[in-house]
DNA sequence: CGCTTTATTGAGTCGTTTCAATCAGAGTGG
DNA sequence: CCACTCTGATTGAAACGACTCAATAAAGCG
């Protein structure tokens, strides 16, 4: 969770307002799926793939999201090579992908906050293609991808929402890459901070103050720089009066400049 | 096209087998949307969304791809801003698309051959976001998307094929972002020259002898480099003897040294 | 055929990586 | 409780790869 409290309880408090995570079940049974999401009452339901869909097609897109699960920090919620059975809304923590090239090296394809959706890669090849690690304790609503296809060709506004979060993931992708390619480090972490910034804020948190939760490895890795160029261009920003950096801790203190770079 | 024939001329006619395009209708009314598109006797059948439906559900997608047309090169299958209501099977040609950044930086994002979908960019804001440029004389079977929508929710193998379309964009996207993240130069043109090879492959083209539709400066572009150095890296292939160059005709001669690069 | 665009090649510069050392923080066990 | 270790973060200096600028060559086009 990419959240302005200081404690993990905290932030887990706070999204269990939405997702009923009680700490009993949390310290119990741990990641067994377990029963009872509940859309109608979560608070990502607008965020998530449940926007813009009335009261009766959220309750039929209910029926299928049936479980939720854990995932530990550091744990998979699904591997490269793993068969291809659901898509997941994440909704509490944060969660990488990672792809592993055959040479060896990894690298870090995504970010996933709160309401975004993981798995969509393995739709095509029925076999996932990327490692989603979670970043911290987190949960996922487990949507099985037949039932979500069979409720598309009766619903509608469902399908076209699904078609939708696709091409999202497309058009962000694109970005990504444009990113890669034509970017000087220096911009691209100022992107990265942005970009973190507008997504914390479209869900009610600081656009300006807020943890990561990666290591400058994994935003490396993710912007493609070595982690020293990432922890040095941080620093600069520093110096410079753009943010005020405390290890993850990170607060943007000139956002207008941040975009120019 | 990335055909291994020389002149352009014997290209179309290549494709005319699978798509009917006369010399006379290319020669008179030039870019109107045209009636009559045959899925069930086009070669890139097995190719293109079509692929994996059966007879009578290939004539239901055919019902909905009602028009084809044909683009210039150089000119644009649409830009950046464009409402959008269609997607676009590539019929005959190649295409790019490119990104425009608000500082004005332009960015190549997609080669696409015959068989290839374009425009799912479009679908999450129903509005474009990037030009699809044509690199040479090129025909698309035109698909309005609210139609292709409706046929889904009818036809479960159509609604399958058009999710495994859209998650193998994302997949593709998600390997050229490791690209160009983490590959040098020199590896990335090896890649790319192995993709188009590969896919040329799958189209009955030769993998090894083939011309280069694009010009350097967008193939660097679309690698996250300069077009100085996309030239220099292949003209370094040749004295290696990987690869011979002559302009924008090229010809593998080692495809494993390149794929270990 | 000349004009414009595209491609090639060279030399110097600059940004990023590499290698290496140091530092900070979290967790562990004596 | 404090040393200890391990991982992650920071910072410096040298090396290298890609970029920039520039000049020339080749190819496409009217």
């Amino acid at each position: 969770m990419f959240g302005t409290s200081d404690s993990p309880s905290a932030d887990l408090e706070q999204h269990a307002i939405s997702a009923p995570l009680d700490r009993q079940a949390r310290l119990s049974t741990a990641d067994a799926p377990k029963p009872g999401a509940q859309c109608s009452t979560c608070m990502l339901r607008h965020i998530c793939m449940a926007s813009n869909l009335d009261e009766t097609d959220v309750a039929r897109l209910n029926s299928v999201v049936r479980n939720w699960k854990m995932v530990r920090q550091g744990q998979a919620l699904y591997r490269s090579g793993d068969p291809f059975q659901s898509i997941y809304a994440l909704r509490s923590g944060s969660i990488k992908t990672v792809l592993s090239h055959p040479s060896g090296r990894e690298c870090v394809s995504g970010f996933f906050l709160p309401g975004e959706t993981l798995g969509l890669d393995g739709i095509s090849t029925e076999v996932h293609t990327c490692d989603a690690i979670a970043l911290e304790d987190s949960a996922v609503c487990v949507i099985p991808f037949h039932l979500l296809e069979a409720l598309c060709r009766e619903v509608k506004s469902l399908q076209q929402q699904v078609h939708k979060m696709m091409s999202a993931e497309i058009v962000r992708e694109t970005g990504q890459m444009m990113l890669l390619g034509n970017l000087t480090a220096e911009q691209r972490v100022a992107a990265f901070l942005l970009n973190i910034s507008r997504r914390l804020q479209r869900r009610g948190y600081s656009p300006t103050c807020f943890t990561l939760r990666m290591t400058r490895e994994d935003i490396g890795s993710y912007l493609g720089m070595t982690l020293e160029t990432a922890s040095r261009t941080l620093s600069r920003f520093q110096q410079e009066g753009l943010i005020r950096v405390q290890g993850k801790q990170i607060e943007l203190l000139d956002l207008e400049a941040l975009d120019l770079r």
